[in-house]
DNA sequence: TATTGTTATACTCTATAACTATA
DNA sequence: TATAGTTATAGAGTATAACAATA
C-alpha cells in the first residue's frame, strides 16, 4: 500500500471522528433538552448521580470548572427543582448539593437513554465488526489522553 | 456470544465514542485558542476558507445560526483582523465577508494541524484496523445522520 | 492563614424582536 | 412587500477578583 493511501485513510477516520462529535453531540443535547437540562447542568447531575451528594468545591474539581461557575449552575439546578443544597454536617462554611426526587428520576431516564442509544447506533452492525471498532477506538483514545494530558 | 455481553460490547463503545467526543473537542479547541480563535470564529472562518467570500445571510444558513449571531461572530472577526467586511458588488444591502492575508495563513495552519492530528491519532495502528475502524465509523455515522435529520 | 461560597464585573455565544436601508 | 444587516435586550456558561463566614 502506497504511503500517500496510508495518509488519505488516516485523514478520513479523522473526519469520520470529527462528524461523530458534532453528530453525537447536537443529538446528546437535544436529548438533554427535553428534559429541561443543560449540557452543563447536566454533566454536574451526572456527577452528583456517580458520587452522591457533594460540596460546590468538589464538584468545581470534578468538572473541571470555576467555584463560580458551579454557584451558578446550582442556582440554575436548584430553580428548576433537581437539586437541593442542603448544609454540611460538620463544616459550616460548606453546602452539600443534593439531588431531588426529580433529579434522581431524570438521571434514571438519562442512563436509560444511553442505554438506548447505544443499541440504536450499533444495530445491525456485526458483533465482530463491534469488537474491531471497539479495539480502533482504544487505540485512539489512548492517543488522545497522551496528547490533551 | 449471549445477548447481555452484546449489550456490553454496544454499551463500551458508546462510552468510547462520547469519551473521543469529549477529548478531540477539548484538544481542537486548544489549538484553535492557540490562534486566538474561539469554535465558533473558527467555524465561521473553516466554511469562508471552503467557499470563498460570502454574505453574512448565506454564513448564517451554512452554520445554522441567527443573522444577529453572524453580526457578532464577524464583529469578533474583524477586530482580530482574520476577516474584512467588503461592499457587495451588486447588491447594496449585503456586505461580503472576506478572509484577510491573516485569516487565509490560519486557516492554512489550521487545516496543517489536522493532518498532523489524523497522523498522531492513528500512529501505530495498523492499516488493516484503520480500514476496519472506518468502516465501524461509517455505520455508526449512518444511523447517527438518521437520528439526528 | 487557608478555604467555602458569594457578589461584582466582564466576555462569548446564542436567541427574539424591532428597525433601517435596500431590493 | 421581502430581504440584509444592525441595535436592543436577554439568558447561559465561563472567568477573575474582592469579600464574608468559617476552619
Amino acid at each position: 500500500m502506497l504511503d500517500t493511501q496510508r495518509v488519505t485513510d488516516r485523514r478520513r477516520v479523522f473526519d469520520q471522528l470529527l462528524e461523530v462529535t458534532v453528530l453525537l453531540g447536537r443529538d446528546m443535547t437535544g436529548a438533554l433538552a427535553r428534559d429541561g437540562l443543560t449540557d452543563s447542568r447536566a454533566h454536574l447531575l451526572w456527577v452528583l448521580d456517580a458520587t452522591g451528594p457533594s460540596t460546590q468545591r468538589a464538584l468545581a474539581d470534578a468538572l473541571e470548572v470555576t467555584a463560580r461557575t458551579v454557584t451558578a449552575l446550582v442556582d440554575g439546578l436548584e430553580a428548576s427543582g433537581h437539586v437541593t443544597r442542603e448544609p454540611h454536617p460538620t463544616d459550616r462554611r460548606a453546602l452539600l448539593v443534593t439531588p431531588t426526587a426529580v433529579g434522581r428520576s431524570t438521571m434514571d431516564r438519562l442512563k436509560a437513554g444511553h442505554v438506548q442509544a447505544a443499541d440504536d447506533l450499533l444495530a445491525g452492525l456485526p458483533a465482530a465488526d463491534v469488537a474491531a471498532l471497539a479495539r480502533g477506538l482504544d487505540h485512539v483514545l489512548a492517543r488522545l489522553r497522551d496528547l490533551t494530558s
